[in-house]
DNA sequence: TGTCAACTTGAACGGTTGATCAATATTCTC
DNA sequence: GAGAATATTGATCAACCGTTCAAGTTGACA
């Protein structure tokens, strides 16, 4: 090697993936990109590739991060249910600096993209199956704990819950009403006694 | 009056508002609609305005079509949370051809456009909390004629509601098993008898 | 039939887009 | 310090964008 990069390789996805983030795909340019994180086209084609290329990349790193995040509360809280319903405060209505709030980034692509850009359009699809069934697993653990009732369907418990934190982002979207919001949250799965 | 207009304009506004709700805003061009209608730029900037001002009004055609197709449905089931369940049911599996699956013009207008075109967006916006309102003022009439229980927070009922409509119009674009959305219509009003 | 207002046409405009590439600068190895 | 390998630069490209407008066409009415 003669030379080495002179940026650094994460700061600039985060910044990239904050940008596509709170902009979209279509109307984020790659000059925003490049002035956001100061390099030149060519420097950025030479190593993250094009613009599809770069929001692949942003892709993998939001849902890294979203298993990450939900990892840290699964560990921090006493119950399955419990973890997974402070996971959801804290992405829907917790924002910390730096964070596009109320929107998730994988559904937002999901919603915008079309045909033209079929593989970016799987790849977000899949990247939420995945999540799916991570929350499948993880209520048939609780079952299985007895933190949950056995008589719960836990593929059916699974999409219901996908579908009402699909279904609050959106609607904090409309409506920024976050009280509403937090008694859903809080009723969100099946109490814990049998 | 010398001359008078040679196109639909219904029938434009329809082609134009399938092509907006397909593609979105940002990735449907001017001239994608132009060849689409058959029109040449001069003769749509006349008769619309400009690209802002179209979506607009295919805002608008979509909004009331689907207030229309609510209506249609109340007028014909025996309660109104049966009728409810059965528009719900309409909009998100039984799609007659011309329409677009699954996903709600007004949810994507939410979803893609971000403060550029605030005006668009906060339009989006009015209409889904219109319809909110609509459910909430359905649901009080429900529970006046029985139909729903007296301790119903109604306010709470239609809040879940649009979240529930709005999440299960994501799911579907994530994963196409309708089976699973189908149950989650059936369970979405608290059942009749109090 | 001649007039004129309304409507349509299509070339054209300035601006932006994603992407390329020859030229230049940098730093490692020897 | 010479040479080689790699990274960076910024001008540049062709394509497309939303929009405008002068010129041409149409048809109701006098």
């Amino acid at each position: 090697m003669a030379n080495v990069a002179k940026f650094d390789r994460d700061e600039v996805l985060a910044k990239a993936t904050r940008l596509f983030w709170s902009q979209g795909y279509q109307a984020t340019s790659t000059r925003d990109i490049q002035q956001a994180v100061n390099m030149r086209p060519g420097s950025m084609y030479a190593a993250f590739g094009g613009k599809a290329d770069l929001y692949r990349l942003a892709l993998e790193n939001y849902a890294g991060s979203m298993n990450q995040l939900l990892d840290a509360h699964l560990a921090d809280a006493a119950t399955i249910p419990d973890g997974i319903r402070r996971f959801v405060t804290r992405v829907l209505l917790d924002t910390t600096s730096g964070e596009v709030a109320d929107v998730c980034l994988l559904y937002r692509t999901v919603a915008e993209l079309g045909a033209e850009q079929i593989e970016l359009l799987d790849f977000a699809r899949q990247r939420l199956q995945d999540m799916e069934a991570r929350l499948m697993a993880l209520i048939d653990e609780a079952i299985a704990c007895g933190q949950l009732p056995a008589t719960l369907d836990s593929k059916a418990a699974a999409a219901e819950l996908q579908c009402a934190i699909l279904g609050m982002r959106a609607y904090l979207r409309i409506n920024s009403d976050t009280g509403m919001v937090r008694n859903m949250i809080e009723n969100l799965l099946p109490d814990s006694q049998p």
